[in-house]
DNA sequence: GCCGAAATTCAAAGCGCTTTGACTGGCGGC
DNA sequence: GCCGCCAGTCAAAGCGCTTTGAATTTCGGC
């Protein structure tokens, strides 16, 4: 492959080079480019045209070093032999990606183990490596985000703390009000032996899940004893597991509940297995994040949901971070987005 | 929070003070610690010492500036409305965090289209912002490959591109011979009608696959008609439409062997919901990634696969990328793995 | 026709690090 | 007793950008 002529964003030119082409002072190219108003419109324009022409980039380590600003979102991300990545990890990312690509942000992933996170964190932010950062699956008292408001730093949390003393910014679905929902439905329908099973229980949005749940049974006058509640990370095999148990019980569960399109897998296996059908004999409802790989609607029995696009939310999460680094937004606000209720054929009036 | 008495690596020395404390020169505080051979031990040790003492952490933007190493490796990662990341990256990413996490290195993602991707490597070399990139899903000829080459930043392609006119650095497994054994056990039980569900026809993966099927089935004297290969991405439900489709044929294959532990799961729907079995109608071999939220042992019937890490692979990239920054190592050394196959019971002789 | 303010522009000082080139002192060799 | 050499050390120059503080020009007003 030949070099085409030099295409003419190749960095080839640098502040100081182009400032004597133009015979100006760096001072005033570098104003002109960055919009300060000190700078005469006729001059403004022959800078920014010059630049254009010359394939004038900044270099972003020197506008780091001068400026303290990176252009850049951090994530501090767990890794270990034994930690896995959340699958849903990736549609958040295509959402993020979606925005920050629109707007010269890129992403910063530091693996980190959990016992070196807060170091990583400080790390990140003392080095000025990023602008802002974003937490994921928050658990209750999280850490992390007390630390970050120490800091200082810009950042959006993806779900919510609880028991913290202070407010801070993050968007989250309401997973309360969906599973809530969800019983609701099930209720109408006249179940009353329901089985949850759920994310790790330490993470804040399984707690709110089984809030809600509980809320709506509690309403409904129904018992939400121990042996039907699991709750453990979102894997097939997990699903499998605790719908074989629920099923292995004396009194089976009518209608189960499940935290995860993944882990309704599972569920659906210990059915076929138990020979058990949906809805006949077991209701189903899970929540679905909108994976573009596995579709609820595809489901042996097309699968009732609570609904809410990860991806959307990580082009939100962006588009605040992006505001927050600009300046734009500040204070501790947060967002909290409805979830759709979508019935399907997987739900049914209970038997008999 | 209280700030509990300011945890030393909290950087707030600078390469100046440290020097000054030490009464040395910044020259050798920072050959010191570099490791260079002109600073005498004993000052070494001194240096070392006080620098953990008081948490200094070069400052990597003005270590950038000045020697052009970021300490970071770098993925454009394509995005776009229609864009689908992935699962398969996440496990890798996994992998990759794993080594770099332990070598101090991060990671940077840049979303960019499609479109865009030239331009972005170019822009992420000539900024210096990566010291490595690597690469993914490569396509034959691929022009990223050719374009890291020419541009003459340290790369690894994940796989392996075709008909290109050099030699370049890449890790692939070897899925040419993975499912030529495949295809080749399955011919040994007496299968005929054999028929490929394929990950996207324009990924050199899918095409060795392809090959490596053929070439087994030529072996065999076994015909690959057209109507029995299918090539789409890979979700749980093209997997169910492909197999659909076979098994409405008049002719309808007594083995399948997929791409995708995803896909796989719409190709048993399908048999299930044609009401065929699994091995009795129907063989099934497919890839597993190895993935922990889905494993081919606890499909209904456990499911033959030819299995490779993709976690391991992104190990290995992170740790061969670190060693290609270091100088270790260089040249187009092309790495392929062997993949196992792993019979279960989805495979059995052919019926009749 | 002169003055001070407003409008532009500039030179130079950093940002925190690496690296070049020069400068010490101590030591063996003749 | 002098020279050359080597091990250590250092001051200073850059890396490419932003920003401060000062210099220059322009211009309305009197």
């Amino acid at each position: 492959m030949a070099l085409p002529g030099r295409p003419h964003w190749s960095m080839d030119v640098n502040l100081k080079q182009l400032s004597r082409m133009l015979e100006l002072s760096q001072t005033t190219v570098s104003r002109a480019l960055n919009g300060y108003p000190e700078v005469a419109e006729e001059t403004r324009r022959r800078v920014v045209d010059a630049a254009r022409r010359h394939g004038y980039r900044p270099n972003p380590s020197a506008r780091r070093l001068a400026t303290g600003k990176a252009g850049m979102i951090g994530y501090v991300m767990p890794t270990g032999a034994s930690v896995d990545i959340d699958p849903h990890f990736v549609e958040f990312l295509s959402g993020l990606g979606d925005y920050a690509r629109t707007h010269e942000l890129d992403l910063t992933l530091s693996p980190s183990t959990i016992e070196d996170e807060e170091m990583t964190y400080r790390r990140i932010v003392a080095n000025k490596q990023v602008d802002a950062v974003y937490v994921s699956s928050p658990r209750p008292r999280d850490a992390r985000i007390a630390l970050l408001n120490d800091l200082g730093i810009p950042f959006i949390v993806h779900g919510r703390s609880e028991g913290l003393d202070f407010d801070y910014p993050f968007l989250d679905i309401d997973n309360e009000a969906a599973f809530h929902e969800a019983a609701r439905l099930l209720i109408q329908l006249g179940h009353r032996r329901i089985a949850l099973i759920n994310g790790n229980a330490d993470q804040t949005f399984a707690i709110h899940r089984e809030r809600g749940l509980r809320r709506a049974l509690a309403a409904g006058g129904v018992e939400l004893p121990p042996h039907r509640v699991r709750a453990m990370p979102m894997t097939e095999e997990n699903g499998y597991r605790a719908a074989s148990d629920f099923l292995a019980a004396r009194e089976r569960p009518t209608a189960i509940v499940c935290s995860s399109l993944l882990m309704t897998l599972g569920v659906t296996r210990a059915l076929r297995d138990a020979g058990l059908s949906v809805p006949g004999d077991v209701s189903l409802i899970a929540h679905d994040d909108v994976f573009p790989f596995l579709k609820p609607e595809n489901f042996p029995v097309p699968l009732a949901t609570t609904r809410s696009s990860i991806r959307a939310a990580g082009q939100r999460i962006a588009e605040r971070l992006a505001a927050r680094i600009a300046g734009v937004e500040d204070g501790a606000r947060g967002e909290v987005w409805a979830v759709d209720l979508v019935v399907r054929a997987s739900v049914a009036q209970v038997k008999g």
